[in-house]
DNA sequence: GACATTAAAATGCCAGACAATTAAAAAGTG
DNA sequence: CACTTTTTAATTGTCTGGCATTTTAATGTC
């Protein structure tokens, strides 16, 4: 293993990029220990701090797992569906705040996507799935229940009409897009929604997942994401009229909190 | 800014969990210069090492970016689709290869996520989509190619497809899938596959694009999803028959190169 | 005013050391 | 011999201090 040293980039970076390539390729194998630090840093011609912030780099994206003590070092990590949701959803967040997504936009990828389950939930779903979406709507329905249970709520609804597919590569997709809009949805639509009107469509597709109907479940996740995109731009709208008046201030609806 | 001693997490991972959620909470925007690596030391008594290890997390996942010089220093970077395309990538590959995620298993997520694509694809496909799948298919037509041009020219093909539904965060969670299942579809299909139908079927799926036939698309991608799954299925079926009659070995469908 | 020089600030990198942790080896003990 | 305790070695985590490099800003000179 050799490093440029005239690249333009750090060798930390050179040095995490060698290493996340051969595990990529299969050189590193799962659970294999890499060479200590100090061995690296002979390897690579650097010395240990260089290496540490290369290591760094490799367990921020959790592709490697550190352990002290005498049998310890770094070791190649099994990514697990579990890990990998969490940098997803930080990632979908951030693209969807940083980069003047709107709600429409994000709102239609969500349900797009959601959608896709559908067909492979309602013939795979099993009574443990109806059992969690049936708590969640019997929560959603009491009244003192607050704005970010509600949300939680919700997430927790759809994310076991997407776990019905049976198909964890499906649901690791789908948990970025499904928990990243949560933020969102909750500061755009939660002072103009109708809880009752969102419990009946949830009520809606369980009916239609019990029944195995596919285009039934398609049908109620097409009129819920119709009706929180209406929701949208009613809002939006409302947000332009009472700014505007005062003057012509070119408003973003850029989401910050 | 504290850190907690007494955690178990290492300094490091507490300090760059303390800016990760400073960024997505919006205390920090973009192209904010965060305190030098001495003054981050100060304010979280630690070392500038252990600063810097830090900071690397958080560049690992392009949640910052730093710049030498005078007026350098590490800035929060605005997060673009595209490097984010690079970590889902990297994400869905390594998912892939070591969950012993079955083709089968993956190849439906991949195209329940594709066909979630195809009303908004027909719908606002552009004369350049349209313009690239078409290179594309000659390209593939072409008798010299190699199998990994061909590979490499059908994921261009279904990102134009993903890409034409106009939606970047559509097209941001379908490059993982897309492409991370490049590999895994080479392995197992290249041997056995016919040029000839695939490209029939894209050039059915343009066809149905371009007369915004939605549910053409569909069915065009349910064709080719059945093609791919049928010929995973042989593939398994014949490296069975040819490992097993030595021994009743049980045999991993797990790829690892 | 234009250009060269210098200074300052910041990251990138290194050497060496010590602390903390962990497991294995060694020693002791009944 | 079996068991417990102690020691030892390996490894990561962290710190101190320093030097090199890069970039900008200020300064001086003609």
């Amino acid at each position: 293993m050799k490093i440029d040293p005239d690249s333009s980039a750090d060798f930390s970076a050179q040095i995490a990029k060698a290493i996340r390539d051969a595990i990529v390729a299969g050189d590193l194998i799962v659970d294999q220990r890499l060479p200590s630090e100090a061995e690296l840093a002979d390897q690579f011609d650097v010395s240990r701090p260089t290496v540490r912030e290369a290591l760094k780099r490799l367990a921020a994206q959790s592709l490697i797992r550190t352990q002290r003590g005498a049998t310890g070092g770094a070791f190649v990590n099994r990514l697990r569906f579990e890990d990998a949701y969490a940098q997803a959803v930080t990632t979908s967040t951030l693209l969807l705040s940083m980069n003047a997504v709107s709600f429409d936009v994000a709102c239609e990828a969500r349900y797009a996507l959601e959608r896709a389950c559908a067909p492979l939930s309602a013939t795979r779903r099993t009574p443990d799935h109806l059992a969690t979406m049936r708590a969640e709507i019997t929560r959603q329905s009491e009244p003192g229940l607050s704005d970010e249970a509600f949300c939680a709520s919700d997430v927790t609804f759809h994310r076991a009409l997407v776990d019905a597919a049976g198909n964890p590569m499906l649901s690791y997709q789908l948990a970025g897009a499904v928990e990243a809009m949560q933020p969102l949805m909750n500061m755009i639509t939660f002072t103009a929604r109708s809880r009752e009107r969102i419990v009946m469509l949830h009520q809606n597709m369980v009916s239609t997942l019990e029944a195995r109907d596919a285009l039934g479940t398609e049908a109620a996740l097409a009129a819920l994401e119709s009706y929180t995109r209406d929701l949208g731009h009613t809002v939006v709208a409302e947000r332009q009229q009472r700014d505007r008046p005062t003057k012509g201030a070119k408003t973003k609806e850029q989401s910050s909190a």
